[in-house]
DNA sequence: TTATTATATAAATATATAGTTATATATACA
DNA sequence: TGTATATATAACTATATATTTATATAATAA
């Protein structure tokens, strides 16, 4: 198996967990503290901890450390467009599921 | 969680995988039927088509059937563009660190 | 110095995914 | 009809990932 695979292979399993996207999301506009992040994703604090260590070894975020708090921040800002794309793949998806079920005389039901 | 999040997330597993990488890259340039696949992906027939079923599941392949043979093709050319930008990345990665790597004085070794 | 706070790590468990081997199904062909 | 071929599915095992609970670390505040 070509290594190059096994690495993209890497990239992409460490976004593609729902709460990883969520973090991912948050750190859209720039950077953020843990502490912003717990309230809002109310998981617990270590599952947190370590989804941000998995981000951190794929290479996908950079952290620093400021007093006794983190900041994380996007590291290539190409994994936005990943998002994006996936995003709209899934709508796109999700409208075609309608039009099938509007086909099928569903339409007043939805 | 909003559902939405946990799509995205099956779509992007779906495509982890190092195996499935190949095989979307084997259908890059269109349909493909699993018995040229096979010889080129080689491992176990079972195998392959158990990652053919992630595939179909995610929605990310369409399929039919001709006779006995089975053919695969992208359904969304966007996972196209997630594959070109994940390979991007991890080649920008790479030359980051060959560029460490030069800086520590290790240029002659590589 | 002790206590508090923010975050990370470790250990244990639960769950999901991948790989292997065996078998099923469905078409085509003798 | 029986046999061969292509692919899919099932059952099992191995491995990886996620979650939980407990603990460690390091900075600050009292």
């Amino acid at each position: 198996m070509e290594p190059i695979l096994a690495k993209r292979a890497d990239v992409l399993k460490a976004i593609a967990q729902p709460t990883r996207l969520k973090i991912l999301e948050m750190l859209r506009e720039g950077e953020r503290c843990v502490c912003e992040m717990l309230p809002i994703l109310n998981e617990e604090q270590a599952n947190i901890s370590k989804h941000l260590s998995v981000l951190r070894q794929a290479g996908i975020v950079d952290f620093r450390k400021e007093g006794v708090s983190s900041y994380y921040k996007i590291r290539h800002r190409e994994v936005l467009k990943i998002l994006d794309i996936v995003d709209r793949m899934v709508k796109k998806e999700m409208l075609e599921a309608l039009e099938i079920a509007k086909g099928m005389g569903l339409g007043s039901e939805l």
